[in-house]
DNA sequence: CTGAAAGCGCTTACAG
DNA sequence: CTGAAAGCGCTTACAG
């Protein structure tokens, strides 16, 4: 509205009386000012209401002031990937920094090349192209999730103990009176969802119980979602627990329970390994990992940042675990007695 | 990887054997340089790999590059925002813009004044602090659905017809039997669930049909949602189709409908004002109106281009309509003859 | 402890 | 049609 120009650290130093260098030293908190002088030239900011204009600081210092962050293509679907990202842009606001979202590229396409101060990579998977081009641009590089071995070293990595968490539920399902617990999995190279997977498996040696993978194909879900549930509910052995990795194979199997003659929550377990809010809204409510996406996209930003500034061992790759809980809701309460 | 500094202008320039100004103009496709110079700037620039210096352009035009996106609070659980981000991400990208996402700020938490050279705000709602504050920061601002008359004007508006959309479905519940439709949808301010409700107000009117409408109550969404549900189901004279304004009022509807007695479907018409990627995995799937969130956010980016490069009117707002459809699934099919 | 000056990479009046 | 110069707002060696 108002057409006056911004207010300019020259503005800052007029007023304080002060050289414009100085008045720089003052408000970045570098030394070689005194402290009555520091205390002048805050007062002076503060009463012309004095943002320093970021372009011009990113010119000099030889940045950009941008973060790119790069979801897998699934991203728009998942609130998960939403709230991660939220996560990080609070933590990137706090420090003046931008983030852009890298989209996924159409196959074929050639990404732009993008111009920023790091990446942070959100369940990077092993042979996307894409990702591989943002890698070769040169930034430090922060994972969500483990970066594929065959990728360049990271500088941080954050992640959570998915092992831990789907042995409990397992053991929440055993103890809720499953027998027969099966996983539904979407094939492919999530990180996260061949970590769930394993687990399920150690445990299912542990107990000597059959192994029960479904796994359902992403480029035709829908489909290949209902044969899953055909064939770990329709079997003459069939399960009594499914653990499924996505929002749509839990609300199918939930859904498709009566068709088999079984009744979720009750003689039919259903959990889901990442929560979302419609789980909240099914009837019954739907058991699930709470993988704290938020609080994941902060940790993401937050050791970038300790890049950035190098605040980080340059020597070795920081990381940092991100605690997730499981919310138990009715899907797994059980036989009422 | 490689530290060789950035090629600038400059090298351009020397590499074509003209000036820096020059170059600057053979690049930005000015006039004031010969055809010839400008191939050959043209062809410097493409051999050394030459990516202007976003920071020294935006510095120099007193722009910052980056656009501000502003959604609603629940914009985290909701995959269209998330859709319609993308949309604005990619438009934005290959105009050079970055892109930031403003968190809705915890109540009572000021935001950070931003820096930013426009404003998307999408379903901006009356009332809301945040973006009372992001408004009056003066920078043009485009509105994703209507922008509440309260507010000083915008410079564009993209909208949907959810009108029309909302009266074909229910033309559509009528001619697969219903004869009493129902409306769920969130109390409070989104434009967009008012005009739904109202056209379906209408379309009752018209058909001399009584008016079903249950609100549910954002603080207390799951009890709320479940509430809604019975009353309408369990009336002595209950609703025999329902328009659910959120995924989690239609999901609830639907796995709810065998408690009442009903089958979702079939004598229970059942569809979501919003469509979702959920909404294809349980069974039956849910028919809802495909809102287009994708080009939606392209819409809104492609008008903040026009005016941030003066091709927009200044005198009057720019408004575009984005299509919307239905897609057609199961839950709405009707009774099996 | 402070000030004057240079320079980050660009664009754009202004002379030639 | 082209070149030399100024300046956007900042930070930071360098003298005093």
């Amino acid at each position: 509205m108002s057409p006056k120009r911004a207010v300019t650290l020259q503005d800052v130093a007029d007023h304080a009386g002060v050289s414009r260098g100085a008045a720089s030293f003052a408000l970045t908190g570098r030394n070689g000012v005194s402290e009555a002088t520091r205390e002048r030239v805050r007062a002076s900011a503060e009463a012309l209401g004095y943002r320093p204009n970021l372009s011009a600081r990113n010119l000099r210092a030889a940045r950009t002031g941008v973060i790119a962050v790069y979801l897998p293509a699934v991203a728009p679907t998942l609130s998960y990937y939403a709230e991660a990202t939220f996560g990080i842009v609070n933590e990137a606001m706090a420090a003046g920094l931008v983030v852009t979202l890298v989209p996924s590229p159409a196959p074929g396409t050639i990404l732009p090349r993008l111009r920023a101060d790091g990446l942070i990579a959100i369940d990077p998977a092993p042979g996307d192209p894409a990702l591989e081009q943002l890698l070769s641009a040169g930034m430090p590089v922060v994972s969500g999730e483990e970066m594929p071995a065959e990728y360049r070293r990271v500088r941080g990595e954050v992640r959570s103990d998915h092992t831990a968490a789907t042995l409990r539920l397992l053991d929440h399902f055993h103890a809720n009176g499953a027998k027969a617990p099966a996983v539904i999995s979407p094939e492919g190279s999530l990180g996260w969802a061949e970590e769930v997977t394993t687990a399920y498996r150690a445990w299912c040696a542990e107990h000597g119980i059959k192994e029960r993978v479904e796994v359902v194909r992403l480029d035709s879900l829908p489909e290949s979602t209902v044969a899953a549930t055909e064939t770990l509910l329709g079997a003459r052995d069939p399960a009594d627990a499914i653990l499924a990795l996505t929002e749509g194979s839990v609300l199918n199997v939930l859904t498709s329970a009566t068709e088999y003659g079984r009744s979720a929550g009750n003689d039919l377990l259903v959990a889901a390994a990442v929560d979302s809010p419609a789980l909240q809204f099914t009837e019954p409510t739907i058991t699930a990992i709470d993988l704290n996406p938020r609080e994941f996209g902060r940790a993401c930003m937050r050791i970038m940042l300790d890049v950035l500034e190098d605040r980080a061992s340059t020597s070795e790759v920081v990381r940092h675990n991100v605690p997730i809980e499981i919310n138990f809701r009715d899907s797994t309460r059980g036989k009422r007695v």
